[in-house]
DNA sequence: TTAAATTCCTATTGACATAATAGGAATTAT
DNA sequence: ATAATTCCTATTATGTCAATAGGAATTTAA
C-alpha cells in the first residue's frame, strides 16, 4: 500500500489541528474521538510528527499538540514522510534492491514515477486541502492526458 | 508497496517479449534466465497476463509466449493490473474501507492521487518504454510543478 | 500536596500480503 | 517414447502493518 493508515491518520490529525489553529494545544484524546482513531495508535503517529518538527507539544494536564507552522508552510509530502517513513512506490531504485540486468528499460520508469508522486505531494500544503478546491489538480490531469496522448 | 515484484517482473517479461517480437513463441525458461527471475514464479505471472489477454501461448515442446498485440497497443497500466491485481494506492476510496468521518478533507485527495497514477500508467505503452526517451514525461513534470506552484 | 490528565516510551500480538517454492499433470514437437 | 514446455494446486517463510498494552514522566489545578 502506497499510503498506509499511519499516513492517512497523520494527515487527518494535521488537518484537525489546522482547522483549530489559534485555539492553543489540542489533546490527542479529542482528536482521536473526533477522527474515530485509536488513541494509542495516534500517540505513536503524533510522536513521529513531533520528531520531524511538524508539530509541537506540551505534556501534563491541559497538554496537547499544535502545528509547528502555518498550514500553507506544511506540505503533505513531509507529513507522509514523517509518519510512514517514506513512500513505498517500488523496491527498484536505479537498479538497487532489484535483480535488474544491464540495460533494463524500467529503471527510469520508476524514477519518473517517484518524481510524479513526490512532486504531487510536495507541492500540496495543508492550506490547499483546507481550501479543498484544488482546481489546479483537475487542470493537471487534463494537461497530463494531453501530453501523454501527444495531442499537444 | 505500490509496485510489487509481480508487477516489475511482469513488465520486464512483456518488454522482453516486445524486444523479440517476430521471433515466434519465446519460452519462459529463456526469459527467466535472461531476466534473472525464478522460472516457477514467472510461470504464475505469465499465466495472469494470459488470462487478461495480454499474451498468447502454446504448450508442449517449442512452446512459449508472445505478445497478443503490437507494443504500442499494450499499456503499462493493464499489465500492472493483470499481474498485481490493481494498484494499492490507499484503502480509502471515497470513504469506503476507511473510518473517515463526514466532511473528511482527504477523500478527494486520494481520488486525485489515483487519477494521477492511473493516468500515468494507462497513457504509457510498451512502445514508449522501448523508445525509452519519454521526453513527454519530463514535460509533464515541468507542467506539474508550474501548476502546483500556481506559476501558470 | 494530591489527584487527574496528558504526553512519552518500550514491548508484544494478530492478521495479512508478498515472494517464492514444490510437485506434478497436461500438451506437443521431434 | 522422450523431452520440453505450459498449466494447475498447494504450501511455506518472511516481513510489514495495525493495533494493543502497560506504565513512566510531566504538568495543571483542586
Amino acid at each position: 500500500m502506497l499510503i498506509s493508515t499511519k499516513g492517512r491518520y497523520a494527515l487527518r490529525f494535521m488537518l484537525d489541528l489546522a482547522e483549530r489553529r489559534g485555539e492553543g494545544y489540542i489533546s490527542l484524546k479529542t482528536v482521536a474521538t473526533r477522527q474515530n482513531i485509536s488513541l494509542k495508535y495516534l500517540e505513536a503517529i503524533a510522536n513521529s510528527l513531533q520528531n520531524k518538527g511538524l508539530v509541537v507539544s506540551t505534556r501534563g494536564k491541559t497538554g496537547g499538540y499544535m502545528l509547528s507552522d502555518e498550514p500553507d508552510k506544511l506540505n503533505v509530502g513531509s507529513i507522509l514522510l514523517a509518519s510512514q517513513g517514506g513512500l513505498n512506490t517500488v523496491d527498484c531504485n536505479n537498479g538497487t534492491g532489484c535483480n535488474c540486468t544491464e540495460g533494463c528499460l524500467t529503471k527510469s520508469l520508476w524514477a519518473d514515477l517517484n518524481q510524479l508522486i513526490n512532486g504531487f505531494f510536495n507541492g500540496l500544503s495543508l492550506q490547499h486541502l483546507l481550501d479543498s478546491e484544488r482546481s489546479e489538480m483537475k487542470e493537471l490531469n487534463l494537461l497530463q492526458h494531453k501530453v501523454l496522448k501527444k495531442e499537444t
